[in-house]
DNA sequence: TTGACAACTTACCAAGTGGTAAGTGGAGGG
DNA sequence: CCCTCCACTTACCACTTGGTAAGTTGTCAA
């Protein structure tokens, strides 16, 4: 456990985002997520006074990682830009699936919950640079949004699959399946590189 | 060992079912499945014994009304029956959001909970279909599992965004994004139905 | 030394959870 | 009429949860 010079805020809250994603909002306790910090629950009502204020915070988090992820990309232009950013995203979200489930579990329960949401600076971002890119000039914003969207889900969707995969079919065999998958979005995002016509 | 529909243990699934799919299998209270039914919780005590064998038999359902679609799904080739599955599982993704909340809980929990995959017959049915494909014969089976795998989980993980994309971009927004992912996929779909080369 | 503050802890509580035990009321068969 | 099953209820319990109140410890400045 990396317990640095961080400030404990910063610490709970990292250590809470964990268990928030792996067992939901719900399922997890004050209790269970001070143990693992080794304090007790009171340690975290100090700081934030409440389970949904500590939530809140984590998804802020959450917000402030995937807009990060998106500025800090690599890239000229919007189009490298966007690809190295899907590519990216994919080896994230198979590595670190953290974020992933926070983000799904944060969809799954907006119905019920929260007037907030911590995706939409992650969103609109990623379709202003979308809107940047030359050789889509004539697509309609819904037309770029999707298309965006569609690999984001599958991206997302394969990630939160990862464990039931490999119950279902293997380690190895799921390691086949995630080459292939990423071999899969590489190809998509192929023409993203050609020169425009 | 089939209810009939009006049997009362059939109720109480379907309405389980429904609850469980909103708020996750924590969130849901056996007494508010009751309430909602009615009854107090001991009637669903009474005929599953605990809440654990209850949401069992929600995924159970679930299961056969995955595999079912694809079984019961109309279409001469292969490649024609899959077309129309997708197409369906979009429309029905979008309209009765249920399931899809249902897969999408028991994905994130399958790390902490199940050793049981109620997503198997209906993955491997899907996987049996495409393999049957003539144009893709050459493919390797993991290759076809993603293409599936795919657009399945654009489809899902947009559905399970409604709520939110209505909540950040209004209706109106909302539907237009609805129109123009189907017609994506419709897109993305359309080789099916040509001739093999 | 003193006082203020931060970062906690122990002790406690009301509300809600899944679950048990025993009882009620009606329908149907003999 | 009785008996038995069935679908269900009332009453209750052990346990966990988020949350409150008050105290403890360490640090640092005046």
């Amino acid at each position: 456990m990396d317990q640095h010079a961080d400030s404990p805020r910063t610490r709970y809250i990292t250590t809470a985002s964990a268990v928030f994603a792996q067992k939901g909002y719900h399922a997890a306790g004050l209790a269970g997520i001070a143990d693992q910090l080794g304090v007790t629950k009171q340690a975290l009502l100090h700081f934030f006074g409440s389970k949904v204020v500590l939530y809140e915070e984590v998804l802020s988090a959450l917000s402030d990682r995937l807009l990060c992820s998106i500025e800090n990309v690599e890239g000229t232009t919007p189009e490298t830009k966007l690809r190295t950013f899907f590519l990216q995203l994919s080896e994230d979200a198979l590595c670190k699936v953290e974020d992933t489930q926070l983000v799904a579990r944060a969809l799954l329960d907006a119905q019920t919950t929260s007037e907030n949401w911590p995706m939409k600076p992650f969103l609109d971002a990623l379709g202003a640079l979308a809107h940047k890119m030359k050789r889509w000039s004539k697509a309609s914003d819904a037309e770029l949004f999707c298309w965006i969207y569609q690999h984001i889900g599958s991206i997302q969707h394969f990630a939160i699959s990862q464990t039931t995969l490999k119950g279902m079919y293997g380690k190895e065999a799921f390691d086949v399946l995630k080459e292939t998958h990423q071999a899969q979005l590489r190809a998509a995002l192929a023409d993203l590189e050609e020169d425009p016509v």
